[in-house]
Parts: C-alpha cells; structure tokens; sequence
DNA sequence: AAAAAAT
C-alpha cells in the first residue's frame, strides 16, 4: 500500500475511527447522563415539550458504526413497533397531514388515486401504481444514496419546481435559487426538504460541501411563508461566528424579495434593544452562535423571546453537542430549554455524526427521522488526498516553502493546530512575497471579518487558520487544503479537507506528518508498516533544497508552549508587535530585492486604505501588495501542481 | 487535545 492509498484510508475512514471515536464519546459521557443539565431525561423530563413521545424507532444506520450502542428498543414490543412502521413507509402508506400546516403530504399519485372510481378491479390495479410509485422512489433513494430511517417519510423531490407545486414555496424565493445558479437540489436537500416541510424532526448527516445550508433554509422559508410580526419563528445555531455569517448571507440570498426580516447577532449590547420583546420590529429568522443567545436569556427581563420559534436548526451538530467544561453542550440546552412554544420542531444537521448525537435525538426528537447521504462520517472523493512526510517540524516549513516555490493554485487554506502555531508560522510566511494571512479566534471581530471577505475576493492566497475555519465554511474555488499540522481525528480531518471538493467540485488535500505524528496516523489507520511513506520522505530530500532560506526559522517554530512566563495576553501582543515590526523591514528588502518596487505615495495611499478598513496593518501590508491583477498573473506563471 | 464561545 503506498502514502496514497494509506490516505484514502484515512479519509475514507474505513477502520479509521468510527468505532474508536464511539467508543471515545460514550465513554466521555457516561459520568455527565445525571448531572449534566442536556441529559435528555432530565432535560426534557420536565414537560418542557409537551409533545407525545413516540416510542424510539431502532435506528440501523446500515454503516454498523455504532454497534457497541446499546439498542433503545428493547423486547419483543419495540421490534414489532418497529416493523410495523418500517412496513408503513416502505409501502408508502397514506399520511397524516401535519396539524395546521395544511399541507397534504399526498404525492401526485395518490392524489390520482383518490380520483378514481373505486371498485374492486380499480383498486387492484391502482395497488400495483402505488407499488410501482414506491419502486421509483425507491429507486430515486438508491440512485443518491439516500438512506433514511423512520416512519411515514414523504417522498424526495426531484426538482426545485417540485417545492413549488408541492410545497407552495415561493416562487420568488425559486427565482432566487435559479438566479444563485442553483438547478436541482442535490440528495440531502431532495430528502430533508420534504421532511423539514412536513415537520418532521430530523438528524441529517450528509457529507461536505453537499448542499446541507440550503437543506434547511429552503424549508424555513417555505414554511415560514411570510413575514409575520410574532417574533422569531426559526433560529440556526452555529459553532462559529464566521459560519453564522455564512448562514445569514445565504438566507438573506435567497428570501430577496420576499419580504422576511432575517437577522444575526452582531454584538449582544445592542440586541437588547434592537429585538426585545419592547420593540416593536419583529424579525423572523435569527442566526447565531449559542453563546451570545445564552446571554441575552440570561438577562432579567430576558432580552429575547423565543416563545414563538417553530424551528430550531442546530448545524454542525456533533460539533454543538460536545460537552465539557467548556463545550457547546449546556448552551445548546439552554437555548432549547428557551424554546418553550409548543410547536418547537428541531432539525439536526452535520457532516460527521456522533453516536452521542444520534442517540440524543433517538431519545429526544420526536418521531425522529435519520436522513444519510452515502457513508457516514466519510471524506468526499472530490478531494484528492495526499500525505507528505516531512520528518521533523523543520520538514514541515521546507515542505511549505517547496509547495510556494514549486507553484500552486491558489488560493490555499493552511491548518494548524493551535493559536500560536497559526501566528508562528504566519510569521514565517510573511516574507516569502505571497498574499499570506492568517486568522484565529484571538484576532479581532474586525480583523476576522476582513480576512474572511479578502479570503472570498480572492485578495489571499495562503490562509493560515486554526479549527476556526474547519467547519462549515464554503469558500469558492479553494484549490488546496494543507493540514500543516496533522489533524487530531479523522472528524476533524474529515472537516479540513472538506473546504475543498466542494459542490461537485475537485479539490487537493495534502496532510503533511512528522515522525511524531506516526502513532497518531498508525493509530487511525492501524498501520504499522511505513516504508512506503519513507519513500516520500526520500525523495522530498532529494529534491534540490530550498534550505538555505530555514535557516532563520527553527527558533520560533520550536519554541515550547507556554515559553514566556507570565506575560499576559497584552504582553504578549506587544511583544509581537515589536517582533513585527523589525521584521518588517527585512520583508521589504526581500520584496525590493524581487524587484518589487513601490512608490511612496503608493505606499501612503495603501496604508491609509488599510486603516480605513480596520485592519490589522501589520497583515494587511503583506496582502495589499498584491491585487487581484497581480493574483492572476501568479496563476499563469507559475506552474500548477506540486508534490 | 485544542478551539470556539458574551460583555
């Protein structure tokens, strides 16, 4: 087995972690279930819904990832249950309509059937449509690997169009769709539309980049209909500030025209005012990170009403459900425990599943349905993945400057595991005369948000980023993904390398590992032969060496965490600062040593745009030297692939 | 294990 196929393991995930990461989760809960304030029991033990529980639905996710759960059905009772419901679906048996959404779930078929003359030899006949009905059906699940599990799940739909006739989405909202380029839905959003628009509860897994956003803001605004002046009636949860961006502009995109006032939390001091139950402009839908949520409920009065939500749509759910001292968890249950309307319907959404999570939902959600899209918990195959020895840390920025030197396509986003390794080694690759940023949760708001906007306008073409931006972000055209630190699980690799790929798309991944990763990748893989990937290694250093320019760096890159004793936050920030500045002037002898010359007054005027925006001037200097004009120029001199 | 998350 050579580096690649090893890596195709790892992404593919085929003994990769499915059952150790289980096992991992299980184990790290079993001590909260009583005390910890999301225990399902506790939590909604306490007529907070007042919805009947319907009795948990074994689900079998045909992946046999998560056998050491313990089954929920138990008996002779569940099992029959069970079949018994599988049984209605499958045979597409006749539906409830939702109360008061007054929405038929009848296909087009039964419709036609329920038009006919109904004797005897009509009936039969008409059995035989139904039957032929569910094959196509069928037929269209198997065609996108859609897996679902649960009773009475409507159809797909095919075609937008279909959300239309069927649904009564808006027809603005379609033109939205057409107009954003989007043609036909793609199979998370053929199955989990129909679901969300009949209110069904749902945990959807479907992999990166495959469309899950407008999974669910397709339905919200469908369902939703129009603005209406109760307050918020949806409310997407995000685990980071730059996602719920995203989120946020996606529906702001597609409800263009319609009318629905779609709001985000940009500083929880001024949202007080701006929704709280005194004011008298209602929004419909709210995007956010829980946190901020969790304090402006806090408040006394509470300063948010979520009385009136119908939809609470948690994404990237596993990443929300982590628990601990200080994970999501505990906000999410207060969000939840917020919702105290008795139309409260919840949507799960991710690319990686926990059994935790799905087992959260088996319990809680009611009537649960599963929705998954291929293999769980996989990497797309639209993203070619390569992994790179590189030895030693020192391997790792030779690798780095090889990739720069050799030529590649950006733009690129750079992984890295920690804070400071992300501003080691911007530092590194502030001289190298590339448009290099880097962005972490340390940065500030502003800076964030312009790095993010330059990053979409194509003004960067190396991105260093921490976790930050692993989950969720959809960058047009991102080209390459390097891990520069190899990732610490697959679920986060999984993440990583799914910024690439995305939509359809190719995309290149490259994970490079040192010696010190090996127990790691051998761990994951459970691999235990690495000749093969000594090779790579051998010919990386037989390559004609870009040496000669490390050897300023090993000092930062080996520092040991925790190096300066107490300097706090701001200590350390100047102390940066000054760093930056000496080396500044070095970087602009190297980029007038390449002949880049610039005038002072181009120089001045730069600046002065760079402090209008806010940005950090130190950053922006690197990447303003470069237009999009130059970018392009980049593109075509330099020879596309590497490695 | 680290990152992220309110003011």
């Amino acid at each position: 087995m050579d580096a690649f196929e090893l890596f195709r393991k790892l992404g593919a995930g085929a003994k990769f972690d499915l059952k150790r990461f289980g096992q991992d989760a299980a184990r790290s809960h079993v001590g909260e279930a009583s005390s910890n304030a999301f225990s399902a029991i506790d939590y909604f033990g306490t007529g907070v819904t007042s919805r009947s529980q319907s009795s948990p639905v074994e689900l079998d996710d045909g992946g046999g990832d998560d056998n050491e759960e313990e089954n929920e059905v138990s008996g002779a009772e569940g099992k029959r249950k069970q079949r018994d419901e599988e049984k209605d679906w499958t045979a597409g048996g006749p539906l409830k309509d939702m109360e008061g959404s007054g929405i038929t779930w009848t296909s087009s078929l039964d419709r036609k059937i329920q038009n006919l003359p109904s004797d005897g030899k009509e009936k039969s006949s008409l059995k035989r449509m139904k039957h032929l009905h569910q094959e196509k059906v069928n037929r269209i699940r198997s065609q996108h690997r859609i897996n679902v599990h649960g009773c009475d799940v409507p159809d797909p739909v095919s075609t937008f169009e279909d959300l239309q006739s069927e649904y009564r989405l808006s027809p603005r909202v379609l033109q939205n769709l057409k107009d954003a380029g989007l043609t036909s839905p793609t199979p998370v959003q053929m199955q989990a539309i129909p679901l969300m628009m009949h209110g069904r509860e749902l945990l959807a897994c479907a992999p990166t980049g495959s469309g899950k956003t407008l999974a669910f803001c397709l339905p919200l605004l469908a369902q939703l209909q129009q603005p209406a002046n109760l307050g918020f009636r949806a409310v997407v949860i995000s685990p980071t500030r730059e996602l719920a961006n995203q989120t946020y502009r996606e529906l702001l995109r597609l409800s263009e025209g319609v009318g629905f006032r779609v709001h985000i939390i940009e500083k929880a001091s001024l949202a007080a005012k701006k929704y709280g139950p005194q004011s008298n402009k209602k929004y419909d839908i709210l995007v956010s990170t829980p946190n901020r949520l969790v304090f402006l409920l806090k408040q006394d009065p509470p300063a948010l009403d979520f009385s009136s939500v119908e939809w609470l749509v948690v994404d990237e759910s596993d990443k929300l459900f982590e628990g601990g001292k200080t994970g999501f968890r505990e906000q999410l249950a207060a969000v939840f425990l917020a919702c105290s309307g008795s139309k409260v319907r919840r949507a799960f959404f991710s690319a990686t599943c926990t059994p935790d999570v799905e087992q959260w939902c088996r319990l809680n959600l009611d009537n649960l349905v599963s929705v998954n899209i291929g293999h769980r918990n996989t990497a797309v195959d639209s993203v070619e993945q390569k992994l790179l020895f590189v030895g030693t840390e020192n391997g790792k920025l030779v690798a780095m400057r090889d990739i720069i030197k050799t030529g590649f396509l950006p733009p690129m986003l750079v992984f890295v595991q920690s804070i400071d390794r992300a501003r080691e080694l911007f530092h590194e690759l502030v001289y190298e005369g590339i448009n290099v940023e880097v962005i972490h949760a340390d940065r500030t708001q502003q800076q964030r948000d312009n790095v993010v906007n330059s990053f979409r306008a194509g003004k960067i073409w190396v991105l260093i980023c921490t976790a930050l931006l692993a989950r969720g972000m959809d960058f047009k055209g991102v080209n390459l993904v390097l891990n520069y630190d190899f990732p610490t699980s697959s679920v986060e690799y999984i993440h990583r390398i799914g910024r690439t790929g995305r939509a359809g798309h190719q995309g290149k991944a490259i994970t490079f590992f040192t010696e010190n990763d090996k127990p790691l990748l051998r761990r994951y893989t459970q691999i235990s032969n690495f000749k093969h990937i000594h090779k790579v290694k051998r010919r990386l250093e037989n390559k004609p060496p870009t040496r000669s320019t490390i050897c300023t760096t090993p000092r930062i890159l080996m520092k040991k965490k925790g190096k300066a004793p107490n300097t706090g936050p701001k200590g350390e920030k100047q102390a940066a600062g000054g760093e930056q500045k000496e080396k500044r002037q070095s970087q602009t002898a190297v980029l007038q040593q390449k002949g880049e010359k610039k005038t002072k007054g181009q120089e001045q005027k730069r600046r002065n745009k760079t402090q209008k925006e806010g940005g950090s001037e130190k950053h922006k200097k690197t990447t303003s030297n470069s237009s999009g004009a130059k970018l392009k120029r980049y593109c075509v001199c330099v020879h596309v692939f590497i490695v």
